[in-house]
DNA sequence: CCTGTCGGCTAACTCGATTTAGCACGGCGG
DNA sequence: CCGCCGTGCTAAATCGAGTTAGCCGACAGG
C-alpha cells in the first residue's frame, strides 16, 4: 500500500544522515558540500530500499509536478487525432513527464472547469490543441502559464505555435501533378471549405489553396475549377465529381482530404473512369483510407505525430521558442497519379 | 501566478476563524460542530476571495488526488480508440476527476516506468485498457490499487472487467441476416482471426463466431464457409471474396470488421455483383467506413464510448462492482442487407 | 593562543491542506 | 457553589519533500 512507501526520512535514517543531507544528495544538488563517501552511502541505501520520491510532496513544495495538461477541443472526431496525442505522450515520457488529457467539446464552461481542475493540481504547462487547424483563443485563465498552441492559431494570446505547413503542402500536391505532366484540366475538390458556418474557409483550406495556386501559376497555369463542398465527407466528394463529369472530363483531381477522395473514387468508378489511367487523383491528410483505396491514393500527409512531439518539445525545452513552427507535410506517393491520358 | 493563489489560511484569516474551522466548513464535514453563522461567513469569504483548494496539498495529506491513470497498450492504431478515451474523460469530468493518459506500446519496461510515474504522483486508481479485446495481465505493481480492466481480460489478476458483448454481437449479426430471409450461402469473412501470431484466434473473433454459429444453428443452418484472414484490412477481405467468387455465389457475407467489408465491396464490385440486391453484407465495429461506403454498410457497433464510460463508473462507484461486465453492441442498420436474390 | 575560514553536516521552517486532541465557556442539576 | 456536559471552536501535529540559516570541528595564519 501507499503507506508502506519508502520515504526520504527512511533513507536518511538507514544511512545515518539527516533528511537534509539525503535530500541534497538525491536531488543531485551540488551547492551544498557533502562528502563523497556520505553521498555514496545515501545513494546506495536509496537504491537498496527502492526509494522513489513522492512527487506530490515535491510538487507541493516546489510547484513543479512534471505533469502537462493537454486541452483539446475534440479527441475522437478525426481518426488520426490519436496520433497527435501519441506524439505528445511519447515525447513527454522521454522527459519523465505525464500528460493529463482533457476534452472541452468546444464548450467554454467545460474548458474553464477543466483548466481550473488542472491548475488546482499544479500542472506545469499546457498544450492547447485543436484537432483541425483553426483560429482559437485560449482563455485568459491560461495567460500566466507556459502554453504551446497545437494546431491552432491565436491572435490576442501570445504563445509558441505548432501547425502543419499547409502552404507548402499545397505546393507539394500541385508539383506532384505538374511533374506527372498535368497542366490543364486540374480541378480542386473541396476548395477552402468555404461554407455558411466557416465563411472565408478554414485555415487548412485557405493555405492549401494558396499553395496550389502559387505552384500552378509558377508553371503558367491554374486550376480548371475549384468546387467547394459543404462537408468534407465521401458523399460530398461523390456529388461534386458526379456533377463535374456531367460537363467535362478532368485530367487530374486535387481533393482536400482523403474522405472526399473516397467519394471521388466512387463517382469516377460509376462513370467507368479509371484511376490513374484516365484521371489522376491526389489528396491531403494521408489517413488510413489512402492506403485502403484501390488503387492506393497518393496523399500529402498531415504530420499528426510530429505535431504532438514538437509541441511537447517546445514546452520542455523552451529555448526552441520560435513563435510559429510549421511542420512539413510529406508526400506519400502511391498509385493514383500518372501522366495525363493524352500523353500515354 | 501560482504564488498569489488564495489559500485556506487566507480565507480563515479574513473570516476571523482558525484554519481548522475553515477546513471543516469547506470540506463539508459535519462531525465537527460549527455554528451556522460562522459556517456561512467562511463560505462567503471563500466565495468572495475565489478560494480553490490546492489539490496537491490535499493529496499529500489524504493520498487522494482525484486523478485516474489510464494505461493503454496503444492509443492511435484503431481510429475509434479515441472514443474509449472520450467516454472515460467525460465520465471522469462528471465526477470532478482528471485522467492521466499513457501508452505502453505493449512494452513491459515502458509500462512499468509509466505506472511508477503515476504511483509517484499518487494516482487514485487505474484503468488498464487494451484497444482491441484480448487476454492481458496487468503487472504485479498494480496489485494493491483499484484497477478496472477495459477491453481486456486477465486470469491471474482479479479486477472488475469491462468488455464488449461479442457473443451477443454474433447473435445480432446472424439474426439480422436470418430476419432478412437468408439461410443458406452465408459466408464468414475473417473468422476467429486465427493466425500464426494469434493461434486459436482473438477474443472478439472467437466470441463473434460462437454467437454467429449458435444463432444460425438455432435456425437449423450454419455458415456455408468461414474464411480466415491473416490481417483484417481491406486487401485481405478483397482477396478472400475474390477467391470465393471463383467457386461459388454467396447469398450473404458476414465480415469480421468494416475494413474487411471495404475490401469485400471492392471485390463484389469487380465481379459486378450489387450490394444488397445480389449479395447482402453485414459487418462488425461500425467505424466511419460503414457510413461512407456505398451502399452504406450495416454493422454491429463496438460500444467504444460506453466502454470508457462504464469503466470509469466502476472506478468511481465501486458498489457497481460486478466482476465481468459485457457492454451491448447495438446493430446499426443501413442499406447493405436485403432479402436474398432468389426471394426478390 | 586567538581568530578566521572552510568543509560537512543538521535543526527547523515551508508548501497548503487534513486531522487529532483538547480548551473555554455557558447552562444545568444537585 | 461545584461539577458535568455539550457547544463551538483552536493549537498543534501530520503528510513528504525542499530550503534556509547556522552549528561544529579542524586547520591555517598571525
Amino acid at each position: 500500500m501507499q503507506s508502506s512507501r519508502v520515504t526520504l526520512a527512511d533513507v536518511a535514517r538507514k544511512a545515518g544522515v539527516s533528511r537534509t543531507a539525503a535530500s541534497f544528495v538525491l536531488s543531485g544538488r551540488t551547492d551544498m558540500r557533502i562528502a563523497a563517501a556520505t553521498r555514496q552511502r545515501v545513494l546506495d541505501t536509496a537504491a537498496e530500499l527502492g526509494y522513489r520520491p513522492n512527487l506530490t510532496a515535491r510538487g507541493l513544495r516546489t510547484n513543479v509536478t512534471g505533469v502537462i495538461g493537454l486541452i483539446s477541443d475534440t479527441i475522437a472526431t478525426t481518426p488520426y487525432a490519436g496520433e497527435v496525442i501519441r506524439g505528445a505522450l511519447d515525447t513527454a515520457r522521454e522527459h519523465d513527464r505525464l500528460v493529463l488529457v482533457a476534452e472541452t467539446s468546444d464548450d467554454h464552461e467545460i474548458e474553464h472547469g477543466l483548466i481550473q481542475q488542472m491548475l488546482d493540481r499544479s500542472v506545469d504547462a499546457f498544450l492547447y490543441a485543436s484537432m483541425f487547424t483553426q483560429e482559437r483563443e485560449p482563455p485568459a485563465l491560461l495567460r500566466d502559464y507556459p502554453v504551446v498552441l497545437l494546431n491552432c492559431m491565436a491572435t490576442s494570446f501570445s504563445a509558441p505555435t505548432v501547425v502543419p505547413d499547409e502552404i507548402r503542402a499545397g505546393h507539394t500536391a500541385a508539383r506532384a501533378l505538374l511533374d506527372a505532366g498535368h497542366t490543364d484540366g486540374i480541378h480542386v475538390i473541396g476548395g477552402r471549405h468555404d461554407t455558411v458556418t466557416t465563411p472565408g474557409g478554414v485555415v487548412a483550406g485557405r493555405e492549401r489553396m494558396r499553395g496550389i495556386e502559387t505552384e500552378l501559376r509558377k508553371a503558367g497555369t491554374g486550376p480548371a475549377s475549384v468546387i467547394e463542398c459543404a462537408w468534407h465527407v465521401p458523399d460530398h466528394g461523390y456529388r461534386a465529381v458526379s456533377d463535374l463529369l456531367g460537363e467535362r472530363r478532368p485530367s487530374a483531381l486535387i481533393c482536400m482530404n482523403d474522405r472526399l477522395a473516397f467519394g471521388v473514387y466512387q463517382a469516377l468508378q460509376e462513370h467507368h473512369l479509371r484511376v490513374p489511367e484516365d484521371v489522376s487523383v491526389i489528396s491531403f491528410d494521408d489517413s488510413d483510407l489512402a492506403s485502403w483505396l484501390r488503387p492506393a491514393l497518393t496523399s500529402v500527409a498531415l504530420p499528426h505525430y510530429e505535431l504532438g512531439r514538437t509541441a511537447v518539445t517546445l514546452l520542455t525545452e523552451p529555448e526552441h521558442g520560435r513563435s510559429l513552427l510549421r511542420v512539413p507535410m510529406p508526400l506519400r506517393s502511391r498509385a493514383s497519379v500518372a501522366p495525363p491520358a493524352s500523353f500515354s
